[in-house]
DNA sequence: GCAGTTTTCGCCTTACAATCGAAAACATGG
DNA sequence: CCATGTTTTCGATTGTAAGGCGAAAACTGC
């Protein structure tokens, strides 16, 4: 099938990195120096090397702006193929998802920082929407597998828990729900122990850990909704 | 981020083309007649034109092989990135799933022919991993999307739509079941028209059609699973 | 008609998500 | 030290979807 004669396009890996921080989804940016597109905010990646393949070539280039053990979750996610996505020769891209662990807080490069999806900077090239796709993405995932172990500290209580999916998933949850949904699927194992309460007093929380570190579908494709106004559960008691 | 120095390597398109034929899951393969790899059978596709994304690219090059009116679906998998998975020189590949609907047989040129999924020949490079991918996407996204639309003819019975699940699933579900889940979803619509019965007689079935002909997710991310032997259920009468 | 076949429908149970109210466990202020 | 407020946790309850079985419905062929 070696019929079309065309100049071969490049190929670069580029990482969506996500993070839950200050109850917020962030993706980690760097400001790029020089044109094209000089000022605007990009996602760490770079050009493929000929001796690695696409997973072995984003964690490399990933290496230069985080600690790689902070990433704990790497899966790719499409190929950006527009001829013009890029100006100044074709150049194609494998992007993927990568998560942080709330707790961690890497060492950056100067020209490294975290920015709030809800309030991105102006981004180069087709950037914008790749992080979209790996929030798509993360949010989806976090309703059929166990992908919160990859934003939750070692450690946490139900309520923390609780934080880090209503900021991922943009609306809020029951905490008495999640504890159940994620009990019943095998994914939370008790700590024993517990977490001393805040200056405001209140019962102190039990803290839990994910059973598995690892990335696996649950058998029950179920889904943590928004709340549904009036639905299911005991009926309000009526005065 | 131009660090690296390296020839920018190929990149191709492939496309896993699957149909349900005589109930059973089949792809869409060429026989090569030149090396390397001669004689072993390949997935439709080819290298990448500098104008054209990788949707349109794979798009021109399944029109080679099949009338692109007959391909119902088409959707990105993943990138096969090995370094050594083609010989002599480096080529990226973008995989895609393609879906045929089971009452049209499109022409089809002399080196091309449909193959079952579990009697394979002996494929081309690393295309049998690539079948493998499209497998498991279809079979996913059977429980939770509309896909069905891609394998069924545009009006159908229950019982033809179950065979269609059954062989795309790998393992039996009631058509009971099928029948009221598609439902509820919204996702079938009664024509009103009925099937003449077989020569062996019978109730004649009611046909449907899909409700859209377009991919969406189901919002309920429910599963159609294998039958489980001992549960839910009217308990069996004791005579 | 009568027997056999296939489809369709009703009734049932299980599973699980979702909600509410109250009890448990702790801090703080009087 | 007790009352009050706060936070977490648990029990009770309901809605909904899915899965299973049996019987009725609708047809063919003898």
């Amino acid at each position: 099938m070696a019929d079309d004669s065309s100049i071969p396009p490049g190929h670069e890996v580029l990482a969506a990195v996500l993070q839950i921080r200050a109850g917020e989804l962030h993706v980690l940016l760097w400001q790029r120096a020089l044109p094209p597109d000089a000022g605007r905010w990009a996602l760490p990646g770079g050009r493929l090397r000929d001796d690695e393949d696409v997973e072995t070539s984003v964690r490399r280039q990933l290496a230069a702006k985080v600690d790689l053990a902070d990433v704990a979750h790497v899966e790719q996610l499409a190929v950006f193929s527009a001829p013009d996505r890029v100006p100044g020769g074709r150049v194609l891209a494998t992007a993927f998802l990568g998560l942080v662990q709330s707790d961690v807080n890497p060492h950056l490069p100067e020209d490294t920082a975290w920015h709030p999806l809800a309030d991105l900077p102006p981004t180069a090239f087709d950037h914008d929407a790749i992080v979209a796709r790996a929030r798509d993405r993360l949010r989806a995932k976090l309703s059929y597998t166990n992908l919160g172990f990859a934003l939750a500290p070692a450690e946490f209580t139900i309520s923390g828990l609780r934080e880090l999916y209503t900021a991922a998933l943009g609306h809020p949850i029951s905490a008495t729900n999640l504890q159940r949904v994620l009990t019943r699927r095998g994914l939370l194992v008790p700590t024993g122990r517990r977490v001393t309460p805040g200056p405001s007093g209140g019962r102190p929380g039990a803290t839990f850990r994910f059973a598995d570190r690892n990335l696996h579908v649950t058998d029950a494709f179920a889904v943590l909704r928004p709340p549904h106004p009036p639905s299911g559960g005991r009926p309000p008691v009526v005065p």
